[in-house]
DNA sequence: GGAGTTATTGGACAGATGCGCAATAGCGAA
DNA sequence: TTCGCTATTGCGCATCTGTCCAATAACTCC
């Protein structure tokens, strides 16, 4: 295999991970599937890499970091709480594939036994609530929402779609991709005193960011 | 090893794998832990199952049922839909330790590569929210309860316990039992329209019940 | 060009895994 | 008491696992 500079290696190394934790699940990746993957010997993942248990943890931090942050962006062009919470819903719901809530079914199952992967979801679960949270003050403060506790408010919200999201992704179809986008928005609607189907309004996303890739946690 | 009639070896052996599974989890259950955890040998699982696939599924699927069939019996014994209602919360959240719903993480993780396991999850998953779409339906047509969509009510219902609930486990408390326990039974106040804090009142299940042992998918 | 550094190789190692199989031992029927 | 059935044993097999390490090859600097 042609010689490369550490960096670009490293970051080889860890994409290819991803990849096959996406394919066979986090507790069936092997350094041997990697290095096969990459081309490469299984020699070389422990060249840069201390353990296995490391490497799986970085590499769930780097998807799980870049979906965050491409809701967070998202969210961030939004005109006012409600469009932001629009986007919010858009950029969460929009999968094509499900490999990427895959990955965190098998991270939150992990999280009990592998304590550096359980500090890793720990604090990307608490920045996804963080950022409803933010919306969900806005909205109050500005009084198009209303709502009591926007703490509790927000860890629903995001329980609610982990919840529903989970029956797509691990059964099938208990309930559907469509009707977890629907379920909670009304939800919402419900919960935080806004017009009913005012979450539904064909995404403003469409228009002014028409080459915005589908976003959010499900890749 | 005492010799024992198939049907209570197997019975044992289903109910030792269900053991290992809790210390160690569904991906990590081996032949061997089975064998040391009843003290025989490993040949002799496989004298009575064919592969380890099959058993993790029974096991499972055993733990489950006999979790659902505790909170339908308490569900079944409330006097109208509010108490039932009551009842179900109860079950499903008075919950001692964690054990039980680090199991369904782990089945829902592993369904996607599990058939077997799939199918029954799936199946489970189902019934439980039939469980709440009958105490909402009744709520419903007895005029206590308000709601225009049971059926997407009870999985919201469920879908919001089992994302609160999967904080608590897999995170350590992100969300406390506690805040779980309170937000979800808010939630379903809200959504049916039941007057807020009603159905935080002390469970009746004590007073009728005494010898009832917490209860519910969460052992 | 030569020398030093280091990315990369390929395999060794010890242990674990699911599964199968001949041998053994315990129990019921004759 | 003897015989036959089968529950149970204990180990073998092939394969896979994470980790490590000496040998090799590619690149940089002098």
């Amino acid at each position: 295999m042609a010689r490369m500079t550490p960096d670009a290696r490293r970051e080889s190394i860890v994409a290819a991970t991803l990849a096959v934790m996406h394919r066979q699940g986090i507790a069936a990746t092997t350094v041997r599937d990697v290095a096969a993957a990459l081309g490469t010997s299984s020699g070389l993942i422990h060249h840069y890499v201390t353990s296995m248990d490391e490497l799986i943890t970085e590499a769930f931090e780097l998807a799980a970091t870049e979906d965050l942050e491409r809701a967070a962006s998202a969210v961030s062009g939004g005109t006012d709480p409600i469009d932001r919470l629009r986007r919010f819903f858009d950029s969460y719901t929009r999968a094509d594939d499900d490999s990427g809530m895959q990955l965190w079914l098998d991270a939150w199952a992990e999280a009990a036994r592998r304590p550096a992967l359980q500090r890793a979801s720990r604090r990307l679960n608490e920045a996804w609530q963080s950022l409803v949270c933010a919306i969900i003050t806005d909205g109050c403060s500005s009084g198009v929402m209303r709502c009591a506790d926007p703490q509790a408010a927000s860890w629903r919200l995001i329980s609610l779609l982990d919840g529903l999201t989970l029956q797509t992704v691990a059964h099938g179809d208990t309930v559907s991709a469509e009707q977890a986008a629907r379920w909670s928005r009304q939800a919402a609607e419900q919960e935080l005193g806004l017009e009913p189907g005012i979450l539904n309004q064909p995404g403003i996303l469409n228009g002014i960011e028409p080459d915005a890739r589908p976003l959010g946690r499900v890749r």
